[in-house]
This record gives C-alpha cells, structure tokens and sequence, in this order.
RNA sequence: GUGGGUAUAGCUCAGUGGUUAGAGUGUCGGGUUGUGGCCUCGAAGGCCGAGGGUUCAAGUCCCUCUACCCACCCCA
C-alpha cells in the first residue's frame, strides 16, 4: 500500500502542544490588553467575495490575494487582512454597531506569498480598529495600545515609528515629484536607513530623478529625535503646501498628546521616511520595529478613511493596527522567553490493570468535578509505560489505583518530582489532590 | 520576479568514486510480570528528492527538473 506522504502547503505552520502553549500566552497578554483599552472582540469568515477585498490594498498587494478555484476563480478569496473585512461588517450592520466603534480581531489571513523568515502565506494578524472617529486622538489611542502591547510583552528596544501619507504626499509636491512617480521615490526613501545614502541615490538617479531633488529630499526628512523640533522645522520648510501643512498639524497634535498621556519618548519615534505599502491608507501611519532579529516590522498600522465608504457609499473615518502574531512568537522565542509557559499541573490516574480501570475512572471523575486537570490512561500495558507517560507529559502527581491497595481502600500517589509516594483513602483522593 | 544554498531513517545530521549506507534522537521490545527520568542490550525503520549522463564502479562527479530554506522587493 502506497503511503500518503505527510506534509503542509509551504508557507503554513502547524502549532505542536508546546507551540501552543506559548502561542496562546501571547495571545493573553494582547487580549487581556486590547480588552483593557475598551475593545471588543469580532470574528469573520475566511473566505471573502472577491469584489469585497479587491482595490484596495495596491496593485503588489492585491497581487497577493489568495485566490481560491471555487466557480473558476476570481469569485471567493481567503482574506487578505482583517481590516477590509471589518470594513464590511461595517457597513453590513450599521443597525447594530455603535459609533465610535472599537473592536479588535485576532484571526488567521492569507496571502500568495514566496515564504521565507517571518514571512508565511497564513499567519495570524491582530487588530485593533476605532472606527468613526475622524480626530486624532483616536490615532494616538491606537499607538498608545501598540507601546503598552509591547511592554506587557517585554519587548525591549521596540519602537514604534509614525508618521503621514499626506507629509510625504506634500514632500514629493514640494520638490517637483509628481503623484505618478511619488509612490517610487516614496518606497526609495524609505529604504534609505536600511541601505545608506550612497544606495539610495544611485536607485534614485537610476529611476531618472535629479540629484538636486533628492538632496532637498534627504534634507527635508532629516530627524533630531525630537519630534515636536523636527515636525515645526518641516512645517517652516514647507509652508504653503496644504496637504503638508494638514499632515504636520495632525502630527504634532498625536506626539502632544503622546507626551501629555504619559507615553516613553523614547517608544515612539516620528519616521518622516516612513512609506507604508497599502494603499488605503489616507493620514497618520505606524510601523512598530525591534532590531533584532531582523523580522520585518512587528505591527503596522494606520488611519483609513476611505475604505468603509467604499462599502456604503459615505466616508466613515477609522484608524488601528494590525500585530504579527507569528513575528511576535519569532521575537518570544529568539529571546528565550516564556519557555516555561508551561500548561497547568495535571494529576493522572493509572488503573493497574483492566479490573481497576473503572474505579480509576471513578477517581478521575471526582478530581476533574472538582477543578483538579486529571488525566486517565486508558490503554493496558506495563506500568513502566504508563510511568513513562506520565514522565513525558510532565504529569505532576500519579494516582495508582492497584489491587493490594484496593483491597485496603487505599490507593497510592506518587509525587513524580521527588518520586516520593504515600497511601491515600480512596475517598480521600480529592482532599489529597484538590485545591483548597 | 532576481540572486544564493540545501535535498541521505519519522526528526537532526555524518558519509575520501570502491563490499551489505551510518550516528544521535524518536518508536517498539528486553535487562526489572508493581513504578518514570539515568544506564544498558536488541528490533523495526532507506527507490540516498526525480530523471538523464560520465565511469569497470555513483549517496559521492556532471547536466536537467522539482521541492524546500535563505537574501532582495514588499508586507504582519
């Protein structure tokens, strides 16, 4: 008989217990968080129509789509991210949701990629969005969340870097780049702390823009680190430039009140290179990073506000993020923590042979009603094995149910960490074992 | 899409062109028919990624393909 060979599609993962265990504490600590801030919790399919998630994303990230055969095609995808959706239900259900609307979203995505580190064609993304909010205080809620989300996490040296579509919108307008070619010198740019300056101006005079441009480019988005300083300088440099002028206002606005909540300077940084690939994008934008490893950014964010109307035909504000869970465990695991998050302590029970069986399951019963993780070995065998067991699966206690004992009404338990073990009055067990 | 690397046991990997391809780990069993870890003995488990070529002889050298990994681009 031909064996059917085991194995996963590239670019998916599967989780083993252990994974899981870690897995799900981070996901605590960022529920337990967005909680905290007054979200709340929303879940949708993973298949979308096709139309819903189309024009959105750009043209790269809409080549990225998962598309499924389902009809032939170009009719039913696995969504993309979780935002569009939320865009929809949005719209889909203006009856039933209160504005502003916060809700956060922890849930697989997928997209065609060529996988490689930190990058996966499903991954889990979670989402925290206020949607119908227009001020920007509201951005500034989200980046506070994103810091605080990182320093329950114990993530040190991650930064999160913010800044405007419409700041470098005005930038490339200030120097003579045109919207056509803005988007290029945009991604260029922004490759200039990764690459150094020498790279980025060959890549520029190689794409035809003029090097008196690109030094005017480079001059204006220097950085201080202090971004109230940096964001009054730009804003003398380019005076008159209204898309500019509306970007250095919302901006300065978010790091006051950055600042005035209470916010560590030193988590938040203003990235005037900063390009953000989506296309919806619209205002401020937010990429939170650490140095190492290297992983790409941690969790990427931004306001959208053009994106619901799509749906309903009227503009609905909305801003949020979206953390890498797969990035995060990357980073968790690279710096060794949370390797002991370890799953609760757990009793088992072995019935000596098959005529205890019965009775071991009556003690299990009794452990488990009153909150004690027990387990049963249900198949035969030699005790050595099922020691063995309970070795591997780092049981705790072992609760020996044999006949000699029986016939006393007593069972055995034996401590597996000291290997000590003591005689228990079967009705006893669960005082023996239970919490108080 | 571009550039590198890898492919041998379930897993991690050794293997100078020359008998019957090995180790560790995992699985199963014995050393102990009432006890785990440590030790010890044994067993099962291989189309050496696929196809072609060179050679008396290929896991080993050459070519093609495929898959996976890494980097770039972009993203979480």
């Amino acid at each position: 008989m031909d064996i059917i060979k085991p194995r996963i599609m590239k670019g998916t993962r599967d989780f083993l217990p252990d994974d899981m265990r870690v897995r799900e504490h981070v996901i605590g600590i960022i529920k337990k968080r967005f909680e905290t801030y007054g979200f709340s919790p929303l879940a949708t399919p993973a298949m979308e129509y096709y139309d819903i998630l189309t024009g959105k994303y750009g043209d790269e990230g809409e080549g990225l789509i998962f598309d499924l055969a389902y009809k032939g095609g170009k009719e039913v995808a696995l969504k993309y991210d979780l935002t569009v959706p939320m865009c929809r239900v949005i719209a889909q259900y203006q009856d039933k949701i209160v504005m502003p609307f916060k809700r956060y979203q922890i849930q697989p995505v997928w997209r065609a990629e060529k996988p490689q580190r930190g990058r996966l064609r499903e991954f889990f993304q979670c989402d925290a969005d206020i949607v119908g909010v227009k001020d920007t205080a509201a951005d500034t809620e989200i980046i506070c969340l994103i810091t605080d989300v990182m320093g329950d996490l114990g993530f040190e040296g991650s930064v999160t870097l913010v800044n405007h579509r419409k700041l470098l919108a005005g930038v490339m307008e200030s120097i003579g780049i045109g919207e056509d070619r803005a988007a290029a010198a945009m991604r260029v740019l922004d490759k200039l702390d990764k690459v150094g300056e020498e790279a980025v101006r060959a890549e520029f005079s190689e794409a035809g823009f003029a090097a008196g441009a690109v030094d005017k480019l480079f001059s204006l988005t220097e950085t201080t680190g202090n971004a109230a300083k940096d964001l009054s300088r730009m804003g003398r440099e380019l005076s008159g430039g209204g898309l500019a002028a509306e970007a250095i206002g919302d901006l300065t606005k978010i790091f006051r009140l950055l600042a005035e909540a209470g916010i560590e300077p030193s988590r938040v940084s203003f990235a005037p290179r900063l390009a953000r690939g989506l296309a919806y994008y619209t205002g401020p934008v937010f990429e939170t990073v650490v140095t190492t490893p290297r992983i790409g950014s941690l969790a990427g964010g931004g306001r959208y506000d053009g994106v619901i109307g799509l749906f309903t035909g009227i503009d609905v504000p909305a801003t949020g993020m979206a953390l890498g869970l797969e990035r995060i465990i990357e980073v968790v695991n690279d710096r060794g923590m949370f390797a002991d998050a370890a799953a609760a302590e757990m009793v088992l029970v072995i019935a000596f042979g098959d005529a205890e069986m019965g009775q071991a399951m009556k003690i299990a019963h009794e452990l488990r009603r009153s909150g004690v993780n027990t387990d049963v070995y249900t198949d035969g065998g030699k005790l050595k094995k099922k020691f063995s067991y309970a070795d591997r699966t780092g049981a705790a206690k072992v609760v020996i149910v044999a006949p000699d004992e029986l016939s006393r009404g007593v069972v055995k338990i034996k401590d597996m960490k000291t290997g000590q073990e003591k005689e228990v009055e079967v009705s006893r067990v669960r005082d023996s074992l239970g919490r108080p």
